[in-house]
DNA sequence: GAAATATGCAATATCGATATTTTAACACCG
DNA sequence: CGGTGTTAAAATATCGATATTGCATATTTC
């Protein structure tokens, strides 16, 4: 199964390492299927199909499973097994609102702690996430897998200066859940909705750049928050 | 295995079900060992060891040392097994900053939301914490196992009402940190330094009871910087 | 003598088989 | 009918054994 990998097209995240264990690839596998919707919410997810399917062993996929635990993406009852985690507008909601707590309260301490290589960097950042077009124009009705790479990367930059490893870590889960719902989206309402991403990308680096905190906050807020109301159209 | 929670004493917290599960069953239990410091910072878990120690097949060790993963109470390298995570002054700072943050919103949002029924169940779990001493006058320098359940409970309920299943998420694992740090310094400085825990509560109390947002969030912040201090003292 | 390579051992990871528990279908009784 | 107990099937959980990997030490090579 290691070698699956390469005829599985998997969601990678920025940092991520290829994996060194069956139990990895299996878990990198299961999480980019939850992601993409491929495993829809509320939907149970049963050792032995999925043994079967990956041609792994029972113990590789419980682990797995288990470590798809940590962020939430499933859920789990001793003795009835794994559920994907469900979606709702309520959790939705609060997910974007946690997030704005979270990476709002990040990027003002990246914003006092970054020195000119961290503005450098976030520069940088943007510029390549620019060069990207968010689809594809041969497969227009799907996330361009490159930009949303180089998008959570952008987000992570922008946040990376902290200095503070739980709000890192917090903002990785809130993160992958908001890019659920985000290619919910995507999904269900086609290549027609092209929203004015960059700009808002635009907005958030000028007022980091000028110093803006609260500027730059409530720029990042509002991203968040657009993101938001289109994902709920989607529910 | 499953008849081995009677033997071992562990560090429940609120709400939590006695485990249906093997897995559950040593999960509970190496939690309860790093919380209360038997398994040290930084000291490998070897899963063998584990095994034969508790009687107990590699495979239960292996998913409950995985469940250990989502609090960050370990960490672990692909092939190359689990570790404690350790502990450091940077550390417990970041998880008190965190913390803060985190429950300092919970809080907010809780005193907003929150009913009579709520301040009621406040009133409550308030006295009957207030009602156990903090150290057993046969055991003076360990925590009071049924003094702590109850503190998490009394902390807990301050929040409960905030209507964020996610802030809740993140503040169970903060609180399970801090909770670390805190047993830690106990160990270290023995029965002496007994600090006016029961004031700072009943300072909280009454600026929840008062409506007095920004004194309760204070009240709350300077519990744990108080916490963190003492703490730190015994790293 | 230092760097690179082999070797044996210890630890991790994976597997297939088995035990236990839940679930749902069905008969039985009130 | 509605509830209750029984049981077969399905799913979860657990185990012991094996394969694989990493690490420290010894050996060779330059």
């Amino acid at each position: 199964m290691l070698g699956a990998g390469r005829d599985m097209q998997q969601v990678m995240r920025p940092g991520e390492e290829p994996p060194r264990s069956v139990t990895s690839a299996v878990f990198l596998q299961l999480r980019s299927e939850v992601l993409t919707g491929a495993l829809k919410g509320g939907q149970p997810l049963r050792a032995a199909a999925i043994a079967s399917r990956l041609r792994v062993s029972l113990t590789a996929v419980r682990e797995a499973l288990v470590r798809l635990l940590s962020d939430n993406f499933v859920t789990s009852v001793d003795q009835k097994g794994f559920r994907v985690s469900p979606v709702s507008a309520q959790d939705l909601a609060d997910v974007t609102q946690t997030r704005i707590l979270v990476e709002g309260t990040a990027l003002r301490q990246s914003m006092e702690n970054g020195g000119a290589d961290w503005r450098e960097r976030v520069i940088a950042s943007h510029a390549r996430l620019s060069a990207i077009p968010v689809r594809r124009p041969d497969k227009p009705d799907e996330t361009n897998e490159a930009w949303a790479e180089e998008h959570e990367r952008f987000h992570l930059t922008l946040l990376d200066a902290c200095g503070s490893p739980w709000l890192m870590r917090f903002r990785s889960t809130l993160y992958a859940h908001s890019e659920r719902y985000r290619r919910l989206s995507v999904q269900a309402q086609g290549p027609s909705s092209v929203r004015s991403v960059a700009q808002e990308h635009d907005v958030i680096v000028e007022a980091v750049l000028t110093g803006d905190a609260d500027g730059a906050v409530e720029a990042l807020s509002q991203h968040y928050r657009r993101t938001m109301e289109i994902a709920r159209a989607a529910l």
